[in-house]
DNA sequence: CAGTGGTCTAGACCACTTC
DNA sequence: AAGTGGTCTAGACCACTGC
């Protein structure tokens, strides 16, 4: 295997001496995504001016692109370029939320802001972040309803001092998803996430909000969310009702 | 575009005159599959074998290719050849089980059949694999335990005749697993499945093995699972007691 | 019409497995 | 040593977008 570094670069931090080219260059993309080089939704250089600054073939650059576009990192649009991927499209606007009807769809959303405050978080938030009890948080609740019908019911927690600007009047005057006000007010795009799920009585407060009953169980989902580097950048918890809609799954 | 049929091939019955070449050979690749020229675990033909066969280049079978390798179709052993993907190796016994603990991982898991009958399913069942209320089914009911404690509860549905000699004694005598016996004894490999999740309170069958008390909720998770052609060939209704264990997802 | 990504080819060389 | 998949190249031609 020739590294970029032995081969033509001069590149003295390049620590990837035995992953094949193109995983050299995929890292090198993420490394610049990561350290906001482009933004979200913005415009990268072409296959063939990546090619020439890398000094590798075209098909070498494909293969490492390839891989970022199937994991939504970058999307292809033949004849335009490529983009760095953004939740602002109207078809990512539900890929992190997996409720259906039998029928299989969903319904007009809506969503209600019920508060926004800076305090301390419990702890399964504070420990999914590695901070400590004492750290301060912007804490969002908030209820979403499909059809009219509340069936959502979240806390969500950003850690301080990055998103200490983020506030309700911010939150009630933008229109689009969550994810894609924090990447335009913060540059930072959500990449993957991990989602817990359990079984549960709704807490008293849940309960009011989705105006069920005491005896109905709730979906517990506990969502921790990512962007480039693997650090987490939000936790949220949710109560989900599941009587009309269900949580979807696809596995493969 | 050049279709095989125009070009090379006396095919009269190719019908993807306007896809690409690779998608042209990825779909007679799954339907070879799906017709049984190939088996689970069995070597399929090299890729320059296949790329002589085909009259295309290497790079158009490697195209091809990849994507059935991405959705575990295929698995591709360097020095060793293409395989047909099968459940009974020990990288995907847990491929379709999305369960953790708080450290992340699963203990040891016994499985335990309770009963196999053949008789009618329930509307949701029959429904699913759109077929009709008298028509019979294999019924499968059997507990998963992990660490000795009781967490899977679920009954489980084959159409028949296709599954007709599915039986007691083959579960039983079976110690892989379940996907694993039916690549085993009907050359079916399943390459997904759709999962709808809820939170119900358990029956009182499953409550009697699972032992729990009445007053706590579980996940009730009915799967479709589907092979190559894209039609159901299982259906299953399971409960998950949540206490210990979660169900894990990440969403990407 | 220039520039972009999408498809396809032909072939070199490497890494690995099997005999 | 022979055969397999894995990496990489150089270049042709097509389909699509935007000016």
């Amino acid at each position: 295997m020739i590294s970029i570094m032995e081969s033509k670069h001069d590149n003295s931090s390049d620590k990837h001496l035995d992953l094949p080219l193109y995983e050299q260059i995929k890292r090198k993309i993420l490394l610049s995504l990561e350290q906001g080089v482009w933004s979200p939704g913005e415009l990268i250089p072409s296959e063939v001016e990546l090619a020439n600054s890398y000094h590798v073939s075209s098909g070498t650059i494909r293969k490492a692109m390839d891989e970022l576009v199937s994991q939504h990192i970058l999307i292809r649009r033949q004849g335009s370029g490529t983009f760095v991927a953004t939740h602002q499209e109207e078809q990512s606007k539900y890929r992190f939320l997996h409720l259906a009807n039998s029928q299989g769809k969903m319904k007009e959303s809506t969503n209600k802001i019920l508060l926004c405050s800076h305090q301390k978080a419990p702890e399964a938030v504070y420990k999914a972040f590695e901070m400590h009890p004492d750290d301060i948080f912007v804490h969002i609740r908030r209820l979403m309803s499909f059809n009219l019908q509340p069936i959502v019911f979240e806390d969500i927690w950003f850690p301080c001092p990055m998103f200490e600007s983020l506030n309700l009047e911010l939150l009630q005057v933008w229109t689009g998803t969550l994810y894609g006000l924090i990447e335009n007010h913060f540059g930072i795009h959500m990449i993957h996430a991990q989602e817990r799920i359990s079984a549960v009585m709704p807490t008293e407060i849940a309960r009011e909000y989705l105006q069920i009953d005491k005896s109905i169980p709730v979906l517990d989902i506990f969502r921790t969310s990512y962007s480039y580097g693997e650090k987490p950048i939000e936790v949220r918890q949710a109560q989900y009702v599941t009587m009309e809609y269900h949580y979807l799954n696809y596995l493969s």
